[in-house]
DNA sequence: ATCCGTTTTAAACTACCGTATTAAACACTC
DNA sequence: GAGTGTTTAATACGGTAGTTTAAAACGGAT
């Protein structure tokens, strides 16, 4: 081991070192607080090697993201297909929403999934990929696969509203993830207790499947 | 008027003129991403001044912020307490959310709130602002306030639900903030016309007021 | 051993960053 | 109108950013 680092062992590639160094600093520092300089010093290798393998600081982000972006929207809409299958395509409302909440927040709650949100969290405010990769390529899929998983539940539901609804089921995912990197360096602990992901997800669930049926009713 | 900016005219100060101009261009691409020649260059005057009349560009920051955040704080809390004393202390629950979300949102939609909404998305990832100036300041007391208006109007709610459910309706709100900056430059008329301010308050009242008697139910 | 394409290295380059300096311009009092 | 404190101006400074260069090191094939 040349220095401190944890990406520099093993026998991984120049590039793969680079994406997980990158990856790893983009996450904690964002796209601009992160230098080429420290990505190369993490990765254990040289600041000219990001532009020989991926030609500039924009192209690594855009490579780190890639490698994430597919397994990341499958493993949403998998889940979501998953729960479908499971009840014959008639789960109830409570199972859709919890199988996709913890696909959505990372399910085992690895350091990676985390991190990745976080990503997700800074590229949401502040855009640094290409136009509207973000959008078509991650959000739009997942959004899409619920709205027809909810259709298909409540097929006597109005079209225009599950937009709503999906809206502010995702609203409250994001604001979790939001809220976490907020207090993830708190003292209090009765704030990281309440954010624990078995407990705020049983509430969202509950929150989110009492706002759905609130349009079912009126329909009946 | 000597350049193609819009925060020249007038009979402006030099801080009012260095304020305005940090406040569009802090919103628009975050602190990092905005350099204090452009600010200068925006307010049509030297650089020099912004070290002279606030000392630095973190400082220059913070007066953005105290310029909006006693006024923005306040006004989240004057909308709650009106609502309670209107009602005798015991306003209806959709009467309560719709209020403060009109608040959040800023009632008659100004650019200047939707602006700062946006300002206030990226504080809440990246820090810029002293330490815990943010959530001290803004966050805590606009989501205090709420909490003791959903205790007052239902008082055999759980305390320790309450947090939660504060948390998912103001986590559409902002989710909203969020979904509207990104979709702002949409050609997608569909979308824009979904997050038109009336249209999805209306939603957002009705899916939260759900949510929230989810759980009143029970301790009855 | 030599060749040659690939990879790695150290150093240089250009551009911009936030800040500091210094002097000139201004506004006002006495 | 000389003197005073305040504001504006141009410019210099030290640092760091992303990128490029050109030479050195490497590794397999001939």
């Amino acid at each position: 081991m040349t220095n401190g680092n944890n990406n520099s062992e093993g026998n991984k590639s120049v590039q793969e070192r680079l994406l997980d160094s990158a990856e790893q600093l983009f996450c904690e520092k964002g796209y601009e607080g992160t230098s080429v300089r420290d990505i190369a010093s993490l990765a254990d290798c040289n600041i000219a090697s990001i532009n020989y393998y991926f030609g500039g600081k924009d192209q690594l982000y855009e490579q780190v993201w890639r490698r994430h972006l597919i397994p990341m929207r499958n493993s949403r809409i998998k889940s979501i297909e998953k729960a479908m299958s499971k009840y014959d395509n008639k789960p109830t409302l409570e199972d859709l929403i919890r199988i996709f909440a913890e696909a959505f927040i990372g399910s085992i709650e690895t350091q990676k999934s985390s991190r990745l949100n976080k990503l997700m969290a800074r590229e949401y405010i502040d855009n640094h990929l290409p136009e509207n990769m973000f959008l078509e390529e991650v959000m739009t899929p997942s959004v899409d696969a619920m709205q027809n998983a909810l259709m298909q539940i409540y097929n006597e539901l109005d079209m225009q509203i599950v937009p709503f609804l999906v809206f502010s089921f995702i609203g409250q995912l994001v604001h979790l993830v939001h809220v976490r990197i907020m207090f993830e360096n708190s003292k209090d602990d009765i704030i990281r207790k309440m954010f624990h992901t078995e407990t705020v997800i049983d509430h969202i669930v509950k929150f989110t499947s009492a706002g759905i049926r609130a349009y079912i009713k009126e329909n009946k």
